[in-house]
DNA sequence: TACAAAAGTGGAACCGGTTCCACTCCGGAC
DNA sequence: GTCCGGAGTGGAACCGGTTCCACTTTTGTA
């Protein structure tokens, strides 16, 4: 277990001095002699020298590294989320430190203030809705925050970067009230969440928009966590007059809702048509495929990276970005036109 | 955007020294009067100060950190265990660079260098195969390996934990033979992996205790990127002898092969057997559910931590150790016992 | 009462980079 | 020939912690 070589080796092996070997490492911070040059990049090659990150955090202030803070990564939105921010910071030389908050509060709080005790200079984040005060506190410590997939109402001054909720509701419930469906079930998530909000907006707006009332018994916010989908499918199908469709808007919730569907039986799309939030590989091997609204995770990733690399580097106007990308319908084999004999 | 209060401003309102600071910190490393103690305390929480990780990394010399390096996070697999990771590692007091691979050992290497240049004191990782002395190297220079999921041969003194890949290969093919079959086909990783070599091996072994022949051209190995999954079901069902019954033993493929199999509507179990190496929860939601070989995540993960917090703290003896855990075979309806009619 | 051991404290060096600044050269303009 | 500006260089302070060590004060024991 030896020692690695640290700047002053490196100088002194190149009789130069540490000044010359960091203008080296970090060219535009001063002049070097082409000469000089040379022999100090040979000499680090030679030694295999690589900079202490520590080091240079210290010196800085802050670190090449941003925090990504998600629910867990056994949900495969998140996963796959995660899978593109980490590809995209890598291609920017930044580093990924992963914290989940299990929807959690104090866990959230917990990871931000790890966070912050690593100086990181952005946090990505699928905020749980708590912590608008460490939310602020960090922000105004100078890390640059966005929010992806959610956003939180009252701090409105915090970049966010996520798909286009109410369009996409109001879309697919359009779809299904034009195949003739009157009598459509909605789960999606808290409605204290944006997205929850959003999509249960967009779902009451194409009611409106065919001048068809809304039953608010067919509307479920559920939690994110636990298997609170399955359940409100249960009881869903339970009604005196069930649904005849159903779209399934909590992403985190589309598992647990198809495995109760399956469970049940229940004929798909002939007594009830099926519109999911998830565009998970696995939504094409069921019986039937399902047709989805496909989340755009890469651009998702993407523009949220670029927001905080933009600020990291300045080079963004000041104010608040609020970008919503498109979100696709994929029909495939879940929804039906309604025919009378299953109007019940 | 304020300045975070430093251990000297602590020390300066509380009337000490930096370094009865630094000691009420770090218990254990020296005495401090109770009376201080407490007014220390009180200044730590009246300030909000909380200590520069980057301070304490560089001059202890190593980092609270550890790198988990994967090949990517869209596999569900090495998700649910990134998820595990980061779960056990946070109970810790540790947190999770993350880097993936691709399964390409020109990004692996330089997510090892990056690791490096930050000090972590671990790595768990699932080698690409490839980097040998970067490995070694890395453990050289003091960094805690653990290998999960795969070994590396020529790496014998690094700690690997993986499941019993020998005995689950075994136990799935002796359950397909007791059924009946005997064109058993293969589907697993590249033989270079010790998960693909000694996955055929108990494919092997199964048949050799059944006195049965083995037929090579029914074994599979193909990469763990791409479709290669699907192509391989594809060849195999054109076979003019096509196996009547088949392991998916390549993790990473089980889905894109699935999917071909439901593109083809083969009969599922009764034209075809299949047992997956996945216990991804949509392996229930198709038709038939799925018989699957089930990879306890959480316990490659606590096995994994605790090596390589046990080597962190000094607590484990000298020398590699291997750690296998069982994986269980858990039937649903895609076997069934061959019927003459359908042994073509 | 004397003296050794232990408790408590603060100064200063150190970890390994970055950066400011003073200083020496040099070429070109006048 | 003098003066000026910029290229090139190295010394030293600094980032914010930890730790060693010397020193003072207490405590315990003979």
């Amino acid at each position: 277990m030896r020692k690695a070589p640290t700047i002053r080796d490196v100088a002194a092996a190149a009789g130069v001095s540490v000044s010359v070997v960091s203008r080296v490492l970090n060219p535009d911070s001063g002049p070097v002699a082409p000469a000089k040059r040379q022999e100090v990049l040979r000499v680090i090659d030679d030694l295999g020298y690589r900079p202490r990150a520590a080091a240079r955090e210290l010196s800085a202030g802050h670190a090449l590294t941003i925090g990504l803070v998600v629910t867990d990564l056994s949900n495969p939105f998140f996963a796959r989320l995660a899978d593109r921010i980490v590809w995209e910071a890598r291609s920017h030389g930044v580093q990924v430190v992963l914290m989940t908050t299990q929807e959690d509060p104090h866990l959230e709080a917990d990871s931000l203030d790890t966070l912050l005790d690593r100086s990181v200079s952005g946090v990505i984040a699928t905020p749980t809705g708590g912590n608008i005060e460490k939310w602020r506190r960090l922000r105004d410590l100078g890390v640059n925050v966005v929010f992806i997939d959610r956003a939180i109402e009252e701090l409105d001054d915090v970049d966010v970067v996520s798909i286009e909720n109410f369009d996409s509701a109001q879309r697919s419930t359009g779809h299904l009230i034009s195949l003739g469906h009157t009598r459509i079930g909605l789960i999606t998530g808290p409605l204290s969440t944006s997205t929850g909000s959003a999509r249960v907006n967009g779902y009451k707006a194409a009611h409106q928009h065919a001048s068809l009332p809304v039953d608010p018994t067919l509307v479920r916010d559920v939690p994110f966590r636990g298997d609170a989908g399955g359940d409100a499918v249960g009881s869903l199908l339970a009604m005196r007059q069930p649904p005849t469709a159903l779209i399934v808007a909590n992403t985190a919730q589309v598992q647990s809702s198809v495995r109760r569907l399956v469970q049940t039986g229940i004929g798909i799309p002939d007594e009830l048509s099926l519109i999911v939030f998830d565009d998970n590989p696995w939504t094409e091997l069921t019986t039937p495929p399902l047709s989805v609204i496909r989340q755009p995770l890469d651009m998702l990733a993407v523009h949220a990276l670029e927001l905080v690399l933009g600020r990291m580097h300045g080079k963004l106007p000041d104010g608040a970005r609020r970008i919503e990308v498109k979100a696709d319908y994929l029909p495939r084999n879940s929804c039906a036109p309604l025919v009378l004999s299953n109007a019940r």
